[in-house]
DNA sequence: GAGTTTGAAACT
DNA sequence: CAGTTTCAAACTC
């Protein structure tokens, strides 16, 4: 209103208000419609327009999008935790809903959409309005199945077939995630990734079936992840931040990994192709990568359980595999949609994502989807009522889902950053590492420990949902968080309709817990933030891409050590700093907060970020980061986050995606959580704060954390950064790689193999000392997924359609 | 909590 | 693409 703002906003502002109701026959209505993932029943288009403008590519993919039920089922896991997680404020849920619906309508079926997107979609909403709110995560299962429905949907046998098929994975890398972030990530991702994977699988006859597997799976993570849960829904959001980071696990080739593997399929590989798919993968966490590849959801899940929550994790498996996805998919209603944003992204960080842990909660990404679920969910819970309207939800969803969360988001807060984004994803997988070690984690770092919090809030609630005391017991967790709140922006001049809102940013509503003024980030004014969102995204098609990729590639520096692991520490920020005064010590530097070193992207001035300067070679980091006292200190704990760095040479490439819708970062962002957590200080500070504050909440929520992580204290705060998303680099990079050079590309998608512990190394220290066996086992794989397609048809479908609207009006002043 | 610093986002 | 302005977070007190 104001300014020239003001009067795109207008615009857009009347525009959407009017959208939802009577608007739609307005041009922009149309515009917008087209924009938007969701409407109602444009998801056709949406996915479509994802299709088209993301993946370019091959169609069949998509077309295989349910495919994999098997992920699905692993996915599930992971997925409920996602969906319970997430709120689904984002706007991405929306997008991944579309995406799904979109592929499910395409190849699934196309004759009921509604049934399909009613089974992908619907799951994670209805199950987690109604469901959640009275179990909300109790069960995991419901949300994994919602998840999985979503994304996947009924697939799940077409999923686990197509797994089989491609059991071999041409590639897969397996990182070693810290307990936390591969236990998120799984879940989340999983549905995802599982969705892509099928495609690919279907596609890529993953030549490599044999090759041992590499699944890798990749994880998305949500810094954000701010994931807010909805006392009512039970769900929660996930932060943007969370969404944007993502990261990707490879498996092992062993064979099976994790989850991965099996539900992955993963091939997936390869998705570059197919990559978009979504996919996040679900980190599964194989403990052993090996051991428990045999199933891989399961593995996961069980992982979970046994070390954690064994009832959750029980009654995930039993969810997940069994009824969950039929019936609650059936219920439910897709609320999930991927948003069209994830659905980019997904492709966007399926392919790369690289978790950084940042936020632990990489849920989102990868998640993406599955966070998206999750916080469709929400959006759908909240929204409410209807079924049918879903689709229409969805739209909104992506962003509306922040409706719910805005009541919750504070109590989130603190627990934000449990609640956040883990949700559903990281639930499990924090369930398992953190729920284990909770303390521990929390210890551990701040990070963690909102992990740790958030899962455990998740894992109450599963564990608990049974009976839905659950639910109170969720809320309590949630509530304990704190209520407080967890703040999260506290724009006064942007409307929230900027980058400058974290929360806008980040791909989500805000809530409650914001301080906004006159905010129209909020799902009566989804249209308006849509189309804001695409202006902004065609301007800058990484604009709501995470800001950590990870660059996973096969840098020496991964392999280097034994090879075997990779260095999650490749992970940097898309854009590189420009750091004129603070040295990139402090949390003004986004790459320090981020928890990562700063790379060649990076312009800053006399850098002296403790996670690795800009000129650190590759290898210097990897020791520092296996000797962080060495270093100093900050660099030594940071390590752990971002332990290696390779080289990550392109930044730039990061794949635009043209939806940034958080969800599906946040559950990427998960992942990173990992390296949040541990801070530089926080570590020190955070094991304790976690446990004392409690709440620090969760990582996942990164970006937004930053309230809630100085309001909490240092530890979650800095947790926060940790968090970032981290997008694998490789992914990211070969997205550019493959516009710049198809070579990369290639590499990124093969580079395979590798395992790679985290460098969690304190944190999963300090885990491990609690429970040891779990944390090496994990693996995550992640599959390097193609890249993504370029930016460009993101962009062309938005800009042609809604662009020169928006545009037009936005121009107008 | 007010005020300052900082660097990204937005704008020109 | 560079320079400037705007913005909100990070930080300081
Ligand atoms: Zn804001
Ligand atoms: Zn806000
Ligand atoms: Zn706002
Ligand atoms: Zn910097
Ligand atoms: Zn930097
Ligand atoms: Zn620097």
């Amino acid at each position: 209103m104001e300014s020239p703002e003001g009067d795109r906003i207008k615009a857009s502002l009347s525009s959407t208000s009017a959208s939802s109701p009577a608007v739609q026959d307005s041009p922009f209505f149309n515009y917008l419609s087209n924009l938007s993932p969701i409407q109602s029943v444009k998801a056709a288009r949406y996915a479509q327009r994802f299709f088209e403008s993301r993946f370019p590519t091959p169609p069949p993919v998509f077309r295989s999008p349910h495919v994999d039920l098997q992920r699905e089922t692993s996915f599930l896991k992971s997925n409920d935790v996602d969906a319970g997680g997430s709120d689904g404020h984002g706007y991405h849920s929306n997008q991944v809903n579309n995406k799904l619906i979109a592929c499910l309508q395409k190849e699934v079926q196309p004759s009921s959409p509604s049934a399909c997107v009613d089974e992908y979609l619907t799951d994670p909403v209805e199950v987690e309005d109604s469901k959640i709110s009275a179990d909300l995560r109790v069960q995991p299962t419901n949300n994994v199945g919602q998840l999985l429905r979503c994304g996947f949907t009924g697939p799940r046998e077409n999923i686990r077939k197509v797994n089989d098929a491609n059991n071999g994975n041409p590639e897969g890398y397996v990182f070693m995630l810290p307990e936390q972030s591969r236990v998120n990530m799984p879940s989340s991702l999983n549905l995802v990734e599982t969705a892509d994977y099928q495609a690919e699988s279907s596609t890529l006859p993953v030549s490599g079936a044999e090759n041992p597997e590499q699944h890798v799976t990749q994880i998305v993570k949500l810094q954000n992840a701010g994931i807010q849960h909805n006392e009512q829904d039970g769900s929660c959001q996930l932060l943007p931040e969370s969404l944007q980071s993502v990261e990707a696990y490879q498996d092992c080739s062993d064979s099976s990994r994790p989850v991965s593997k099996g539900s992955f399929k993963e091939a997936t590989l390869y998705q570059r192709g197919i990559r978009r798919h979504l996919q996040f993968e679900a980190p599964v966490v194989c403990k052993s990568t090996t051991t428990h590849k045999s199933h891989s959801s399961h593995n996961v899940i069980q992982e979970v359980d046994n070390s954690k929550v064994p009832a959750s994790h029980t009654d995930l498996e039993s969810l997940i595999f069994s009824d969950v996805d039929p019936g609650e998919v059936s219920n439910g209603r897709e609320s999930i949609s991927y948003s069209p944003t994830i659905a980019s992204w997904t492709s966007f960080s399926s392919s790369e994502f690289v978790g950084s842990n940042q936020h632990s909660r990489s849920l989102a990404i990868s998640g993406p989807i599955p966070s998206d679920s999750g916080l469709h969910l929400k959006s759908i819970g909240g929204s409410g009522p209807m079924d049918s309207d879903l689709i229409p939800r969805l739209k909104l969803s992506g962003y509306m889902s922040s409706k719910d969360h805005g009541r919750r988001d504070c109590l989130a807060k603190d627990s934000n950053k449990s609640l956040f984004s883990p949700e559903a994803g990281e639930i499990h997988a924090h369930v398992d590492n953190y729920q284990q070690d909770n303390q521990t984690i929390v210890e551990t770092g701040p990070a963690a420990s909102q992990c740790s919090e958030s899962m455990k809030s998740l894992c109450d609630s599963l564990h608990m949902t049974p009976s839905k005391q659950g639910v109170s017991s969720e809320k309590k967790a949630i509530n304990t968080g704190e209520g407080d709140g967890c703040k999260r922006c506290n724009c006064r001049r942007s409307k929230c309709l900027k980058l400058y809102c974290e929360c806008f940013a980040a791909g989500v509503f805000c809530v409650d817990s914001c301080a906004c003024k006159d905010c129209f980030n909020k799902p009566e004014y989804e249209d308006t933030v849509l189309d804001l969102r695409q202006q902004i995204e065609s301007r800058d098609p990484l604009a709501f891409a995470p800001k950590i990729v990870k660059h996973a590639t096969n840098s020496p520096a991964n392999i280097v050590e034994d090879g075997n692991w990779t260095t999650p520490a490749s992970a940097r920020h898309k854009r590189g700093c420009n750091c004129k005064k603070s040295k990139c010590l402090k949390k003004y530097c986004e790459c320090y907060q981020a928890n990562v070193g700063c790379s060649d992207g990076c312009r800053c001035e006399d850098c002296c970020n403790s996670f690795g300067k800009k000129a650190d070679s590759v290898y210097r980091r990897v020791q520092r980061w296996e000797n962080p006292s060495a270093d100093g200190t900050k660099a030594g704990t940071l390590k752990q986050f971002s332990p290696r760095w390779e080289d990550l040479p392109d930044i730039s490439h990061f794949t635009p995606l043209p939806l940034p819708y958080p969800k599906v970062l946040a559950s990427s962002a998960s992942p990173i959580s990992d390296y949040q957590e541990v801070p530089h200080t926080q570590l020190h500070q955070g094991s304790t704060l976690k446990s004392s504050s409690g709440h620090c909440h969760w990582h996942s929520s990164m970006s937004f954390m930053p309230h809630l992580c100085e309001s909490s204290a240092g530890h979650g705060c800095s947790s926060d950064s940790a968090f970032h998303d981290l997008l694998k680099d490789d992914d990211m990079p070969e997205t550019l790689k493959e516009t710049s050079t198809p070579t990369k590309t290639i590499k990124v998608s093969s580079p395979n193999q590798k395992r790679v512990s985290p460098p969690q190394s304190r944190s999963q220290e300090l885990r491990s000392s609690s429970s040891p066996g779990l944390r090496s086992g994990r693996k995550f794989i992640l599959q390097a997924m193609p890249s993504f397609p370029p930016l460009t048809p993101y962009m062309k479908s938005k800009n042609d359609t809604g662009h020169s609207d928006l545009k037009g009006e936005a121009s107008d002043h």
